[in-house]
DNA sequence: GGGGGCGTTCGGGAAAACCGTATGCTGCTT
DNA sequence: AAGCAGCATACGGTTTTCCCGAACGCCCCC
């Protein structure tokens, strides 16, 4: 069973029996036995490696629950506390996860929540992995990975709140080049829709380092409304007319593992 | 884990072995192999057998719908059809059932069901061996078996029904001898709660033949809403007074399976 | 005090899981 | 065109699991 779902998720035999270290031929076997148990195709055999049929995506969406299952009987008859693993991003885990985290412990006192912060792609990469629970991150469009980075399918996503993107620049400052984050930011990614690449512009680090050096007037900038708050308030920075997108705070997880994030949906979704 | 819920049911290893067609060394092997794995003692050591512990408790209520989810994934991914045991009592079968199965039917095509007449304690001991997925019966009071055959616990229940019984008798018949069915048979059982021993009593084989007898002045009877409606109705019986217990049609089932039988619940409870 | 119920331990045999290797396949590279 | 890399899988071997029958210790009751 578990040999099923690592090969459906690594799309290879060979990547599945790495990740659970075992042999391929173990692997192979594993699935050839379960076939065979349910008098099912569950893969097409590609010279690139395993597709799931119909019936296999059938399987494949119920089986994670099944194993979720199995592990919170384990989890209730050990008496052990519940676990769940959050990625997200820098931004996001220090603005928007702290409320999270305070609602899941009030409602869940048995709740232990452990959060990483992870770039855009590797918070992708440890969900489909299953090394994270759940991501949360920024995106547009109606799919994962409006932004870039499409992830491998299999994944759902429920956007739980929207960060306003602002065009600043320093009351007298300059307009001229647009500052922005290093490559593989989400905020990066979004000015990039925005602007194309034929606008100048200057790669800094981070977005803080954005912020500061457009509040010393080096520059314009496009930042997310919790970090220019303070400073549009203040006079420190001045909003620049853009039609800026409205991007998605959005919560990934892998299909099929609502039941063990409940609590955390919940939580979100308050 | 399917040797744990045979045990647990069973209330034996030797016991368990049997239903499951192995020896009881095997199952006690699984038995410990579970706990180990576990590292929790789920059954406290007799001399007359296994009782569950508290976490064994906790295992068994859960076990049991984690068994009928795995099945329930079999099921999907090979496309058979639904299919459930239903057992009841024979004259509940003919008067109570019909409306159901096409309740059933009409929001479940996908859904076959197996209906077998028994007798209550036959009934009981299927469901708890899991023969039957429920069982309808009449019954009263606040627990399983207020009219006798109480079955080795497990078992939850939901009341979808009522039946009344009416004392009755032919104008102008004999009152006595009192006319009951055989012994087993739930409206016996309630005769016997009612009158006690030492009303002089004649014993017939069925309902139906303590009604027809009643129907010939032969005795008085105490009879089922249902079977009297229209002989009441028509005169050819009279009530006499007597304060006769309401009984529930109750439906039962093994603790724990409330997800397998949720379209026949709620079926049912319309 | 012995018989019958119970669960468990023991040794052995069958089945399954897993491994390392070898093989055939495809697509891409040289 | 030949070779190589990546893939799934068939094959023979070893380890682990599963199951059995028999034997043992325990308790209760006759």
């Amino acid at each position: 069973m578990r040999g099923f779902v690592a090969v459906a998720g690594a799309g290879t035999v060979t990547g599945a029996a790495d990740r659970l270290g075992l042999a391929p031929a173990s692997v192979s076997e594993q699935v050839r036995r379960l076939e065979d148990s349910l008098g099912v195709a569950l893969f097409e055999r590609t010279p690139q490696g395993m597709r799931l049929t119909e019936p296999g995506a059938t399987l494949l969406a119920r089986a994670q629950a099944l194993l979720d299952h199995a592990e919170e009987v384990r989890r209730v008859v050990t008496g052990r506390r519940r676990r769940v693993r959050i990625g997200a991003l820098e931004m996001l885990a220090a603005v928007k996860l702290p409320a999270v985290i305070r609602r899941l412990s009030e409602r869940c006192p048995d709740l232990d929540v452990d959060v990483r912060a992870l770039t855009r792609q590797d918070l992708l990469a440890e969900v489909t992995r299953g090394g994270l629970d759940a991501a949360l991150l920024v995106d547009s469009g109606p799919a994962i990975g409006g932004l870039g980075f499409v992830p491998p399918p299999g994944l759902d996503f429920a956007d739980v709140d929207e960060v306003r993107l602002f065009l600043v620049a320093a009351p007298g400052g300059d307009r001229d080049p647009l500052l922005v984050s290093a490559p593989g930011c989400s905020i990066r990614l979004a000015a990039d829709q925005v602007f194309g690449a034929e606008v100048p512009r200057r790669e800094l680090t981070s977005l803080a380092t954005a912020r500061e050096w457009t509040r010393q007037g080096l520059g314009r900038a496009l930042l997310p409304d919790f970090v220019t708050e303070a400073d549009l308030a203040s006079g420190a920075l001045v909003p620049l007319d853009l039609d800026a997108p409205v991007l998605a705070v959005r919560l990934v997880w892998q299909r099929g593992r609502e039941s063990a994030l409940r609590d955390v949906l919940y939580a979100m979704s308050v």
